[in-house]
Order: structure tokens, then sequence, then C-alpha cells
DNA sequence: GTTACTTAATCCAAAATCGAATGAAATAAT
DNA sequence: ATTATTTCATTCGATTTTGGATTAAGTAAC
């Protein structure tokens, strides 16, 4: 899809995740870092027979299963390990507004099913979980095998989640929701470990996971109805403090309109550059809009006023970046979202960021479009609980 | 440990590789995590026989040695153990445009001697990494115990470093040196490793390690006659993609004079808030003065331009900060650098700061001024070439 | 002061991990 | 085809590492 011959970069600045135990080498299989037992030796830095011992018995505990030969390197061929997809299944939740995704995956992280509806996040916490669990619940019924049984759930939340603590912090647009550990109570519905963070934390996940390049350092940019952002670096979700991290929604952006914002103040980013926003200027305008998909739509007609306003929007969400940019550093910025299939928004966003970055901080800079496209949250939602699910130390406890 | 089947969260937030080998252990020490046998044995996860054995080693080695009995907890005294200073030393160097400040430390890093020197960085890299070089070999001879030879020197340098090539990209203020590997230079010349980095960065380090108070999110910014910054995430030095990381230099800020910056352009941090901007523009205004320290002095007297000046400048590096502190959510904000001895500035970050933040970010952020004085420099060159040195992987070959 | 309890460090048999050798299975050269 | 070379994975004796038992050295309560 994005297949340009750029020079790869292979940087060996991943904090050592070089974990040696059998739940370590269970991850490096899950990662793709190894696919054959000699491999996970000289990745690990462990001795080839402790490695056959171990595959042993991540084999014999279902954590594991091989997978046929691989391609020579010149000698003979290496015995390919995979995660066994069939021991469970993790369901990933993404929540909007007025929308739900879900998506059913195998424990290798395949996607089984999934499935969009409608909902009212509005209609508060105690009917929500509930109808959330039943949902999942069914897609597991409906379409994973016999064994498979609901191992965990990824839910994302449109709203600021703390850390570590993963309670809701004064979610706007998110009536009743105020201070829940959201992810707790799924899993009293459900019985099994429930992830929760916040969407946008979520598609960067999905998106690192999805193009799995070793790139450690990315932004996330989940431009919708609100604007939200994710961050990795060294290749993991980064929190900062207290999971505030990547919540630029509130930053207030020069030269920008003093519209008041949820949060009381003006010209927050969100306030002069969210979907919302740009749907909210083209009806003062006079100009029929029902919803984001709609001003992108006209905006691919030609519409010039509505494609104005989305570069407008894409400038104002650039020279926030500019400044993430310099002070980050990363390899990559993806835009996400609605916002993100307008080339208008995308050319405003490159734009004031080469404007506003000087050349030593882009030179190396990938702006590009998001990969996962709607999917994003619900990849991330799963590959965060599988995460959970596969962490070394309950591995190694369960291989007793 | 880690719960049952039930719903919960992940508390892994510190991505340290918890490394059980010899040379893991001993950085274990060194970091003060843990200072007995019985301590490692607790937090490093092995048993109590092993680190005996394997501390042992260390001491016959000369990493470690014993350091008498330490306080008891309920039971019986543990053996305290510590880094054995006298088995060499290394320099840490911080140089500014016309100064340069060195630091003699034993192995255990605390301070032998110091000195601070005059110097024209313009000179270019041949006289001045020459000069370095003897310096840094006299203070040795003159300070450094007959058996404790030089094993590293950090070097901080007031211009961006790449990462992980570590060399000068396109630094204002030196000219000879751009595109230098200086550490490489350096190491030629003393023929022992050389840690090279941004000024700010190794003082955001020197930061983190003075207050050793598990702190792992920080923000440290350097503003003297120009502004920098440093970022720790999870506890080590951030560098981004391309060792950019921090670099708010040139930083578009909002509402500012259209000062013309050394970038080109106009309106930058730089421009418009470091000590060589507020300098300019009391010159302008009339007011004698020749450098940023009798800014400080002015205002400390009571002057009130120079006082205006000061919390104008501190309000507009604090609308950048708040940005950043939305976006990366640190624990702490450490303001450093001369004009952090300014009341007036400390006081306009932090107004801007807490004025532009959501309470969400800022509820748990402290804003502190550096406790490391002039020192922060040298302090974190100094870290940084000792956490070379004892890089596990080289402390394990060497005790084979 | 005596007794009960707690923590620290070492000793030693049992379990694991390692490393060299070996067999297995491919490629490359003769 | 035959032989040499390379890589993968396992076997097996040697070496670490472990974990419980033991000794050492303290605190707390009575």
């Amino acid at each position: 899809m994005k297949g340009n011959g750029r020079a790869m970069t292979l940087t060996t600045d991943t904090l050592s995740g070089l974990d040696s135990s059998p739940g370590g080498i269970l991850n490096l299989v899950r990662s793709g870092a190894s696919s054959s037992r000699a491999e996970i030796a000289r990745i690990a830095g462990l001795a080839p027979s402790t490695v056959t011992t171990r595959v042993e018995q991540l084999v014999a505990h279902g954590f594991l299963r091989e997978a046929g030969p691989g391609s020579s390197r010149g000698g003979r061929r290496p015995t390919q390990l995979e995660v066994n997809p069939e021991t469970g299944a993790v369901v990933g939740v993404d929540l909007g507004a007025h929308h739900a995704s879900f998506g059913l995956f195998d424990m290798a992280g395949e996607l089984l099913a999934e499935q969009h509806l409608d909902m009212e996040i509005a209609d508060g916490p105690d009917r929500i979980l509930g109808w959330i669990a039943e949902v999942a619940a069914r897609m597991v019924d409906e379409h994973a095998a016999p064994g498979q049984a609901l191992r965990g759930v990824g839910l994302g939340l449109p709203g600021p989640v703390d850390y570590p603590g993963r309670r809701l912090v004064s979610p706007s647009r998110m009536p009743g929701w105020n201070g829940l550990d959201a992810g707790a109570g799924l899993g009293d519905l459900l019985g099994v470990p429930v992830v929760a963070d916040n969407d946008a934390n979520l598609m960067a996940v999905g998106e690192h996971a999805s193009t799995n390049d070793g790139v450690a350092h990315l932004v996330f940019v989940k431009a919708g109805s609100s604007i939200g952002c994710g961050v990795i670096a060294w290749g993991s979700l980064f929190h900062g403090a207290r999971g505030m991290a990547g919540d630029i929604s509130h930053v207030a952006v020069p030269n920008a309109p003093a519209v008041v914002c949820s949060c009381g103040r003006t010209g927050c980013l969100d306030a002069v550059a969210g979907g919302a926003a740009i749907v909210a200027s083209l009806r003062a305008a006079g100009v029929e809009a029902a919803d984001v998909q709609q001003v992108i739509r006209l905006a691919a007609d030609g519409h010039p006023l509505a494609t104005q306003m989305l570069r407008e929007a894409g400038t104002r969400t650039g020279v926030v970046l500019a400044t993430i940019v310099n002070f980050f550093n990363p390899q990559r910025l993806v835009l996400g979202g609605a916002l993100s299939g307008a080339e208008a928004f995308v050319a405003g966003v490159r734009s004031a960021v080469y404007t506003e970055c000087l050349p030593m901080s882009t030179d190396f800079l990938e702006i590009a479009v998001s990969a996962t496209k709607a999917r994003g949250g619900v990849i991330g939602a799963a590959r965060l609980v599988l995460d959970h699910v596969f962490d070394p130390a309950t591995v190694n406890a369960a291989l007793r």
C-alpha cells in the first residue's frame, strides 16, 4: 500500500526487553522477532539446548505450535514456530459517542469477525457495559471455534483514562462515566481481564502493531469529530506520569478564532480544528452538513468552503504537531480518524509541520495516513489485552 | 504478584529490564536500588545464594566493595555494598560558547574536583578538543589517587547532537564544528571512551541522577542565553528518532515580537525568550546590561524593566512548555540555566503553564528549579559516561 | 534477661542451564 | 554424484543456579 523504497533505519534503540524466560520467548515469537529455535537462541542469548527445552514446554502447554519448515539460510531449514491461535479468543472494543466497533481475534491476533453497531455512550455505563458484554459473548459463540473461550477484552474509551488507575477523568460527552474504572466493571461482568485505555492510545498501538516495521517512536493523531493523540515511545504505549500523555485536545492554537471549548476556555485545538467544529462552522455559513463524513464527501466533490475549512483545520492541527515534532522527534507521525480521509486536511498538516519545524527534526520524519483505517482501535485494543494475557510473568506462572 | 484471572490493570511501568547478570547487579547497586545482598535478591528476583556468588565475583574484580553494616529492618543487619570508587576516575565536561566546566568524579560518581575556565568554542574543534584533553589529564594527575586512571569522559556540547551517530548538526555559534563527532575526536586524543551529548540533555540526566527519587518522566529546561531542553522518559534520557528530542529552541511563540532568529525565521522561542534576547531588548531600551547574570542582578535589585522582561520571557517559555506538558504529561518540570535564578522568570513559567494546561495534566505536576545549579551539566556528563563504562555487557565480559 | 520473631547471608543437594559434540538437512563447490 | 560447508536442533556431561535448611545477628515483647 505505502511501499516506498525508503532506506530503513534499524535502531537498536528498543529498551532491552530481552527476557529469556519461557514467557519472554513466547513474546519474542509473538512480536515476530524470532520464528525458529535457532533465532530465539541468537536473539535471547540462550544456549540452543535451553531453547529446545523451553519451546517444548510452551508447545506442551499450548502456547506455541510448530508451523512447518521455514526457508533455509544456507543450511538446514528451521522449524518455524507460531503462537497457537486456537487456545482462546479476545475481543477488542472501540467506543465512540454514538457508535461501537467490535473485533474478535484469535490468540495470534488474527481478526476472526467484526461488527459495527450504533450505540449511545450517554446511556451510561450500566447499560452500555452490560450490552458490550452481551455482544462480546455472542461474537465468541458465533465465530470462535468450540474450544476457543474468551480470554480477555480490550476496551477503547472516547475520553481521558488515567494511569495506572485506568479511570475515566472528566470525559466530556460521557455523562455518568466520570471517575469510573470501566475495565474493572466490564471485567466483573465477563469474568476475564479487561484492559481499558483511551481510544487514540489504542489506535496508536494498533497502527504500531500493524505496520510492524521496527519504528520505535511514533505519534498517532486521531482527528475525528474531536482530536486525540496517542504516543509510542521505545515501541511501547507511553502514558506519561498519569496517563494523560498525548492529550493535545486543549492546547491553545495561535491565531485561531475564540471559539468556546467544552473545557470552558477558548481557542483549543479541539474547538477550532475538530470535526464537530468544522461541521458547526459550515452550518453557520449556510452549508448543509450533517456530520464529518458529509463534510469530507463535500470536499471530495470539490466544495470550496468545505475544502478550505478542512485545510485550515489541518493547518491548525499541524501547528500544534510542529511543537510536538520538535520536542518528541518521532520517526513517524500518523494521521488517523475521519479527517485523515480528507486530502485537504492531510495537506494542511504536512504544510504546517514542514513550515514550522526545522529540517533537523523533519529530515527523517514520515507523515503518513493510518493504514488501519476504522479498524485501528479494535486492533490496538486486542493487542493490548493480548500483551496482558501473554505477560511473561503470567505465562511463566502458568508453566508451573 | 499478579492477580488471578479477574479484571485487573497492568502495573508494570518501569521498562527497566531487570538484568540479573553480574553487570546488572552492579548497576542495581549503582542506581541505589539495592545496597545489600538480600535486597539485590529481592529486586532482581534471584536466589540469595546466587547473589552471594555474583557479588563475590564483583568484589574480587574490584567493581564492588563492602561498606559496613546497614540499619536493621527488624532482623540481622545487612552488609552494605557500594561501588568501589578507587578503581578509576571519569571527567565530565560541559562546554558553553565562552566557558567550560570540568568535573572529576570517582567511579561511584562522587565529585573529586571541579574547574571553571574561560574558552572560545569558536576557536574550533582542533584547538578546543586538544585543550580539553590537557585539562582532563591534568585534573586526573592532580586530584585523583595514584591508581585512579582516567576511564572515560562525558562531553556536553552547546548545540544539537544527533543520535545514534552523536554528530553535531548545524550548531549555531559553533563555527567549524558542524557534522563533527566530537566524542570520537576527543576519544582518539585520550584513548578512553567519550560520550558526547547536547548540554541540556546532560543537565536533564544530572538533575534526574541527583534527585534520585524515582521520578520516571521528567522535562528539564535549560534557560540560559539560549533555551534548550532535555527529556527523561522511563528514567532514561530520551533522544527521539534522531537525537533531536527536546529541541524546542525554534518553536514559534504565539503573540511574540517578530525578532529574527539564527535559524532565519522569526518569533522562535530562543529569539524571544532566551537570555541573549533579553539582554538585547534591555540594551535597546537604553539599559546597561552586559550579560544575563547582570540582568538577573538588576531584577534582584528591583529594576522594573529587567523584571518585566524576565517575567515575559518566562511566560513565553511557559506557553511553549504548556503544550509539552499536555503532550508528554511529565511528573516533573525542572527549570535550570541562568534564567532559573530569576524569580520573575520562574513565576512567568508557572503562571503560563497553569493557565494554559487543564488541571488534569497539572494536578500531579511539580514545577521545580534545578537543584544542581551550575553543576548539572558535568554531573550528567559523568553519569552518562559511567553508565557506558559500567554497561552490563562490558562488565560481564570483564568478569571472565 | 528470656523468649519469640524477623532479617541476612551461607551451605549444600537438586534442578536448571550451558557448551561442545552429534546428527539432520539443506546449499555450494568440485 | 560426491564432498565440503553451513545452519538447525538435540543429546549428554559439566557447570551454574536454585531453594530449602542452617547459621548469624539483630528487634520486640514480656
